[in-house]
DNA sequence: ATAAACTTTCAATAATATTTGAAAGTTTAA
DNA sequence: TTAAACTTTCAAATATTATTGAAAGTTTAT
């Protein structure tokens, strides 16, 4: 396998990973060409790899810096904006799992928080439901908190943690 | 809110999560509102509790089941087939990340680990290609390896990890 | 101010994923 | 056996999501 077949295995492989996690292909795509790229990338030359429009190419661009982990940089005497991606795997996990928990898991606990405190002791099947929503809250409520202090570490929490774990 | 409307919401709200996590809605819809049933509920119950298809209900029981986080159970004398879900948090979680780093973690390393061998050192694009990918690697076996041992615990892991980390 | 060089937006279109429902398959009881 | 009661399968239909591309918008240099 020569450089440009294994960029190339390397893109669609990543992109066919981020539609299994809820993440369009297109944009798992342009993240790891940028991710693999060592220098800022234009558009016009993203469109020109992923074989894609500059629409598709713009939206996903948009998405990806709203999620912190792509950067626009501007190159000495260029008009065109160059992007980049956050290299470094500790940021790179850290901000995605903050961004979930503040887009999915916060909005998640707060369904599970009202649901959960109905007042209805009058079946069986109430009961359940409150006693297992419950449950299910504090067990949400906990893995969230784990992330907090998880990523909290910054530099090299993976590894630290593994650390922990072992002792 | 009343019983009903709670349950509603929970199931409803736990499909539409589990879109953004790459399951399809019903699946996790019928895993929701067997989670919260006290008693094993036949497919015909589903159908009408969730409005599907038999068709429909019949290959997400299936795929929930392949999960090993849904259960058929036999009544007495009943001829129907009755599900329930794994009601016990800890266990549910544990196989739903085993389940997901043989699926999709695993056959990633494996392209991670075929991508990053190339023998290329002729270009810096091609150096920083082999380098990034060599940290991606490491970085996904590392977490892999943390998802076994995590897992490991069995019981009550969320709250023995959280310990650790506040040691 | 103007025009060139670029980016963004969004309605239309295409691609993908899910769902249906009827036919085929299976199991059980008699 | 057979037929009733059930489940599974899968091609076709539907719904959802992603993509295109051209028009509108923005920025910069002159």
């Amino acid at each position: 396998m020569n450089f440009n077949e294994a960029k190339n295995k390397f893109v669609q492989t990543w992109g066919a990973l981020g539609s299994q996690w809820g993440i369009n292909k297109t944009m798992a795509q342009i993240h790891a060409f940028l991710m693999v790229s060592s220098e800022p990338i234009s558009m016009e030359e993203i469109m020109q790899e992923l074989q894609i429009s500059r629409g598709n190419a713009s939206m996903n661009l948009r998405a990806l810096m709203d999620w912190g982990i792509v950067y626009k940089e501007f190159k000495q005497g260029e008009r065109r904006e160059f992007f980049t991606a956050e290299k470094d795997l500790d940021e790179l996990a850290t901000k995605i799992a903050r961004e979930r928990s503040k887009r999915e898991i916060k909005p998640a606990l707060k369904v599970l928080k009202e649901v959960s405190s109905i007042d209805d002791t009058s079946s069986v099947e109430a009961k359940h439901f409150v006693d297992q929503t419950k449950k299910l809250y504090d067990f949400v409520a906990k893995a969230d908190t784990m992330i907090d202090k998880v990523t909290e570490y910054k530099d090299n929490w993976l590894t630290k943690l593994i650390v922990k774990m072992m002792g």
